[in-house]
DNA sequence: TAACTAAATTAGAATAATTCTAAAAGAGGA
DNA sequence: TCCTCTTTTAGAATTATTCTAATTTAGTTA
């Protein structure tokens, strides 16, 4: 993904495309780590923390970026939201895991019909432990 | 719902069936409210605060309670879990609504089939707009 | 390219939800 | 009824996040 690149997601969104946008989105794109606001401005110190969630927010607004609450401290994980995607975790490890093989359609319809709202998106959080582990 | 059931519910769970705990997991059953710790402590006002989280963590570890994050206020709002369910979340009122019109089997089996976990549970929120309303 | 302006960034203070502490009260078993 | 361990509590402490107000910058216009 180059800056050029990065500076168009950001500014086809209607975000001004400013050195620290570009950055933080960056990371977020090439980090699996599902980072909160301080672990990104520990690898970012040049950027204020301040700043950090003043773009996160932003970021999150035009549906770039998802917060994702595991439950498991009291911190907001980020997460870039290229491709709609739900969560798996791993409630010995704590690990936050990616999946994409299931189709929501049904779940939007479904949610449709028991509110009449139009359906706008969706956060799932699955949750498990391993199989190996005494439950 | 008696207080006998309670405090059965309780403790076949093995908590013990304390005053704070009935009163409020009897409110919870009896609100459909989404209440968040200070709503139940404004009215259950014999109850200190402390005990209130404390005893919302509790029941939230037994499976009784559920936590929503709703992204539209930095609060916790608690949910009686009886039977599993998702929430609806109108981005117009912020009002959360709980619905059970949807197998989550598929979405179970396609977790496990990404993770090898044991799933456990699930947290699933959909967000929505009025029709009416200009997006 | 320089000037302009609204928006973005920043350091540090402020806020507030939640957790912690340690002392008092209560639940449930013997 | 007694005993022990758990629970409750008030208030202090913590800390993630937000706010403030001054400075800087992006993108536009001349």
């Amino acid at each position: 993904m180059t800056d050029q690149n990065l500076r168009d997601m950001l500014q086809t969104r209607g975000l001004k495309a400013t050195f620290q946008r570009i950055t933080i989105l960056d990371y977020l794109m090439t980090h699996e780590t599902h980072p909160t606001a301080d672990m990104i401005h520990l690898d970012l110190k040049e950027i204020s923390l301040a700043t950090i969630y003043n773009t996160l927010e932003k970021l999150v607004d035009v549906g770039l970026v998802i917060v994702i609450d595991t439950q498991k401290d009291d911190k907001r994980h980020y997460d870039y939201y290229g491709e709609p995607h739900y969560h798996i975790i791993n409630n010995n490890t704590n690990e936050i895991i990616d999946a994409d093989n299931f189709d929501v359609a049904p779940l939007f319809e479904a949610a449709r019909q028991a509110s009449g709202l139009n359906i706008t998106g969706f956060h799932i959080e699955i949750y498990g432990v391993d199989p190996d582990e005494a439950k």
